[in-house]
DNA sequence: GGGATGGTTTTCAACGTTGTAGACTGACGG
DNA sequence: CCGTCAGTCTACAACGTTGAAAACCATCCC
């Protein structure tokens, strides 16, 4: 910088001036300085300018890891929105342990970035004092409510009654349900979970505990050692909701091995709408719950917060907007 | 850093010592001095201290969307990798845009970490200058060769030519590839054709162009519309060596539709081992391109080139281990 | 002509840390 | 008793940038 001032002959604040659009510079002093700068291919250094501005100029994104298709493609919508805001993503993953999630909020990152996106996963409502960092932050999805915080939420509950009332129109009363999680309130599962018993109770049907299959972590694999598990105990079931597209994906490989028809005899239902659905024998019908727009929402509202007068604002909270994506697997084929 | 030393009753360099784990502290005085850190909740300043130190614990990893659950796979194993190593990841996408792709690598983004992992995309052997960047970079996949850096190959064409081989293996002889790229040498595309003539040559099967479909980019919609388009020109053909996994799902799921039994009327093989290959319907056999060890060699070839002395190491080329992988939509099912 | 005005540029200090070099301390050998 | 030495600790400056405030400089108006 300094020799960007020396050839351009001005000072190093004038060569700062023009970097940070300073609105009062002579035209011609700005092009001596835009010059100079390409002359000498100078770059800002970007640790110098974070120490005296106190922006860093990224957002960190806390969520669990790029594994789950749902995950990857919403760090995808978060990079590109935070693009548009100049800003840069820096990912942290989760390992599911709430130990680890604790010490993550706790931990200097945070702090090395000018807000944080934070993908709930294992706190709960008592965690809520966790919460307290000193950034802005913004949360996606569900667990905590009446935090201090923005707050773009899925709409779990109405998401999975819509889900189960597409199965319900569908002539199907034996539904189950594939990633409960013990004990939860809410969390999405158990938010998901309050959804199924919602349009079972509007269609009259009576909830069965033997339908529901718990299961913690929500992958393929998951999903298919789950549904493995519900046909060896001989559960009778005419269709399922999954609680992401994953384990419907892995149940519906299991139902497929055991010569059960999708949708025919069973009909299948996910949630989160990944690229996958479209592609997969039959598609899978889930709901989208809006994944780009909470991206976009998540990262204009933590913009917001960093920016003057941010942290004056009172906690807001978004519901994204779902909707119902029916595909094949829930879609009889007329013989 | 200053209510440390002062709460601790030292001075802020013995903090910055205990903190930097500098041998020379009586055990008393690190004692007090981290009771001290404790109680007032201290954590260092990251920008202050990339500044004075020059370094600043991220590596960059550019690579294609994320969308790609391939490059999703391989960023989260980075991501592992080089936690390992104490190291944050900064992703930058690129958007397949030659001129971007350009312009990340001229970036201000490469001079903001301690170095650079690279998932070449669309440079050439005649772009090796861009490469001359002033931080550690390790290429990850293929394109250049003899570039000024160090390397970790995927072994496209040995891989591509194991696949071909399995199908041949299978008695397929009319077999189809997804993928190919006009007129390209060096990239995965022009390497994994390579793979499969070879393959087709030590067969003594001919090399026919119109079983080679040429599709840009390597989604599933891609693979989709690549298949129908072989079916619409009434191509004939027993089996599919797609270039990639998403190739090959979304090509499987047309051949379906189009009453095409797969792997009875064609079998169908990808490249990329990505976890959803285990669940599709039928499972879906693939080449493993050795994505973990990947990323762990390059985080540690990289680790190396940023310690001192890295600078002077002779630029190094690892093949990774490749293996075939059958599943079903290669296994002919005994009737 | 002098002061007010507003655009343009500069001076100065500071952000929080660490590298360098040196000061202090006690133990030890001569 | 002094010099040496290793182990501990500290003073100081510097990393490269930007905020605050002041200086400069035309222009304009009374």
């Amino acid at each position: 910088m300094h020799d960007v001032a020396r050839v351009a002959g001005v000072s190093i604040k004038t060569v700062s001036n023009v970097i940070n659009d300073y609105p009062h510079i002579r035209a011609s002093t700005r092009q001596r300085v835009l010059d100079a700068i390409d002359e000498l291919g100078y770059i800002p250094n970007v640790a110098a300018r974070n120490l005296r501005s106190g922006r860093t100029g990224a957002i960190g994104l806390i969520m669990p890891d790029l594994r789950h298709p749902y995950f990857a493609e919403l760090a995808d919508d978060v990079m590109r929105a935070a693009a548009r805001h100049g800003l840069v993503v820096l990912i942290e993953q989760l390992t599911g342990d709430r130990q680890q999630e604790i010490e993550v909020l706790r931990g200097w990152r945070p702090r090395a970035t000018d807000g944080v996106l934070y993908s709930v996963l294992n706190l709960t409502q008592d965690d809520v004092g966790m919460l307290d960092v000193p950034v802005p932050l913004v949360l996606l999805g569900d667990r905590i409510f009446n935090g201090p915080t923005d707050h773009v939420t899925i709409q779990n509950t109405e998401g999975a009654r819509a889900a189960t009332e597409h199965l319900i129109a569908l002539g199907r009363r034996r539904l189950l349900v594939l990633g409960a999680h013990e004990r939860e309130v809410v969390g999405s599962a158990g938010l998901r979970l309050e959804g199924y018993r919602q349009a079972l109770r509007g269609a009259g049907i009576p909830y069965r505990d033997e339908l529901v299959s718990y299961v913690d972590r929500w992958h393929r694999a998951d999903g298919a050692a789950a549904m493995r598990g519900m046909l060896a105990r001989g559960v009778e079931f005419d269709g399922v909701v999954a609680f992401n597209d994953s384990l419907a994906l892995g149940a519906m490989r299991v139902l497929q091995d055991a010569g059960r028809r999708v949708p025919d005899d069973v009909a299948l239902i996910g949630f989160d709408d990944v690229d996958e659905t479209r592609y997969s024998q039959p598609t899978l019908s889930t709901v989208d719950p809006g994944r780009a727009e909470i991206a976009e929402r998540a990262v204009e509202m933590l913009v917001e917060r960093m920016g003057p007068g941010g942290k004056d604002l009172p906690p807001r909270e978004v519901p994204a907007r779902f909707k119902v994506v029916p595909r094949e697997s829930t879609t009889v084929r007329h013989l």
